[in-house]
DNA sequence: CAAGGCTGTGAGAGCGCTCTCATGAACGCT
DNA sequence: AGCGTTCATGAGAGCGCTCTCACAGCCTTG
């Protein structure tokens, strides 16, 4: 079935049919109810393969995921990421290409794929530490979003939650209703999502008139073990603390275990607040207060501005900072306790 | 940078650097390192709609994912699925698609997107009763391979785990270790994942000597939700169960929570057997028993047979089964408590 | 030494599409 | 009536690659 065919069918010829395939506005009503019919009738559907060689575009979005296999599998984040990223492309029928990389030598191919011009743009999430990735695609000119922040110095459109507000929100939140020692279980300090809501933490303490104490922090890795971890080192140096902000629903889900082995009764003795509010959060007992953000919709922001900046090629990057919202649960007191 | 260049670079025609890219045996050992040479000093990477568009091969394959948000999410399957497709897929250069379709429209977008040639085969994971999608795949000659099992009378290539097996021996355990009443829930009776598990169910109480109840069975969603529900079902009309084999971790984790707010210790009271052996059977109190399958290499194994029924077209269907095993953990007594 | 067989190579066609450019028809204007 | 202008259309080039085919050079064989 080839562009060839059909018009022959509808009578007219090869560039007329692809106007219409195109939708070109310059083609007789006529002429374009004569391809429409004929492409219904044979079924056509055009070659990518061969628009892609002529117009240098292949309409399709790569989607790199940089991420260790433990938080892949024990965090909804991915799947809700995809969902809204592949939600948001489809209408335009630009295809989604994931893409895994899990060795030094996948990730030597992944680089030279991508800038192969195999690719209109690329999305990345979960970035670590100084990642070179998104500053050597935006070198090589390639359309580039990340979800979270770039590595510092490296100016590409992102789009974020609000790390930071949510942070403060839920620290705060722990010190109006009363508690007194406050600690944190921070994520890894080598993604900016850790740093901000550590940020976030020591913020509200500040502005409540708090000292801060670095032995109330502890760093996790956003896997439920690592919060385990964090939490029985915060409790060994300080058996006093009465509340924790636990910077994702898994870790505190590892910290919530922790504190039930060691016969702290939560609520009632010891307050915690989640991020993410993933569905975790609603496995546990009792269910954990949380900060939410929507990452679906982070995935459909991403998509948008990527489109922007393939449109308009030379436009300067841009950043969206997604709302988030502290969601009281059973874990803080006062929330529903199931 | 295109093969012409190369070519001229290295003083031999195309035809020779394109036998030299494609790994041909018949060029002479200088002139195929002249052509590497050249190839490596101008970076270059062959265009992939060029070569498709003669081959008649996209290099791609779709992996398409048929399931509502609320399972997608609160379940680490997807990612390790995808996970252990792209890391088959990887070292042989082939893209993954990813298809989320999520309407009736995107469906109908979907089918007509796979069948046009735009891919060389497809994956297709945890279809619903009778999904008219493998059969028609299948009937226009397109390679397909089924994780779990394709509609009932369709023969196309398919990867499932023992969930007969894996369910025998969950509950011929609880069954051994003196459990009177043994309900389940199961998944949902509209795949076959969920109606094995329930045979593998019936078949252990027949073979020990028990009578079926059907009051004893629920069905569930495979969502934490409608484990609650089930188990809150099974509770009012069996309070004297002691012990429940639930067909997913999930649901487990649902269960767990009733039982508790119903105050029935486990395992003392009541013990309890998820299916999955996912991240969360570690993250409940106390830890899940479970039956262990392994979806990464499912996916592996997809792979394998589809890349095998694309280089040999017209083989017949084959199908893999994947062991299970079974863990044991706190929730059904004797194993570890945390 | 002729005949035949290999082996490595290059010329060239052609995959299905888009897009530029030329063309001719229809129109409004002086 | 003659002119430029607009508009719809078709011819044809060419995107980068693979693969067939022909052929030159060499080796084997009787």
């Amino acid at each position: 079935m080839t562009l060839e065919e059909v018009a022959r069918v509808a009578g007219v010829s090869r560039a007329t049919a692809s106007r219409v395939v195109n939708g070109s506005p310059k083609v007789n009503p006529q002429a374009r109810r004569g391809v429409e019919r004929a492409i219904a009738r044979l079924g056509y559907v055009p070659n990518r393969a061969a628009r892609s060689l002529v117009t240098r575009r292949s309409d399709s979005i790569g989607v790199v995921i940089r991420e260790p296999t433990a938080r892949l599998f024990g965090d909804p984040y991915f799947p809700q990421l995809l969902s809204g990223i592949s939600a948001a492309l489809s209408p335009r029928g630009l295809q989604l290409i994931l893409l895994m990389p899990r060795s030094r030598e996948e990730d030597r191919r992944l680089e030279q794929y991508l800038t192969a011009g195999h690719i209109d743009g690329v999305l990345l999430a979960s970035l670590h530490g100084n990642d070179p990735l998104p500053g050597r695609l935006d070198g090589d000119g390639i359309p580039v979003v990340v979800g979270g922040r770039p590595p510092e110095g490296v100016r590409v459109s992102f789009v974020d939650n609000d790390n930071y507000g949510g942070a403060v929100a839920a620290v705060s939140h722990l010190i109006a209703s009363g508690r007194h020692t406050v600690a944190t279980i921070s994520g890894p300090l080598d993604m900016e999502a850790g740093v901000a809501r550590l940020r976030g933490y020591r913020e509200a303490l500040r502005s409540a008139g708090r000292s801060l104490d670095p032995s109330l922090e502890a760093e996790g890795e956003f896997t439920q073990e690592s919060g385990a971890q964090a939490m029985r080192a915060l409790l060994q140096r300080h058996p006093e603390l009465d509340a924790v902000f636990v910077a994702s629903d898994l870790m505190a889900a590892g910290a919530l275990q922790v504190l039930n082995a060691a016969e702290r009764r939560v609520p009632d003795d010891v307050a915690i607040v989640g991020f993410d509010d993933s569905p975790i959060a609603l496995m546990t007992v009792p269910p954990l207060s949380t900060v939410r953000q929507s990452i679906e919709e982070m995935g459909r922001e991403m998509v948008r501005l990527l489109l922007e900046s393939i449109d308009e090629r030379d436009r300067a990057p841009r950043q969206v900072i997604l709302v988030t919202e502290l969601i009281l649960r059973g874990s803080c007191g006062g929330g529903p306790m199931s």
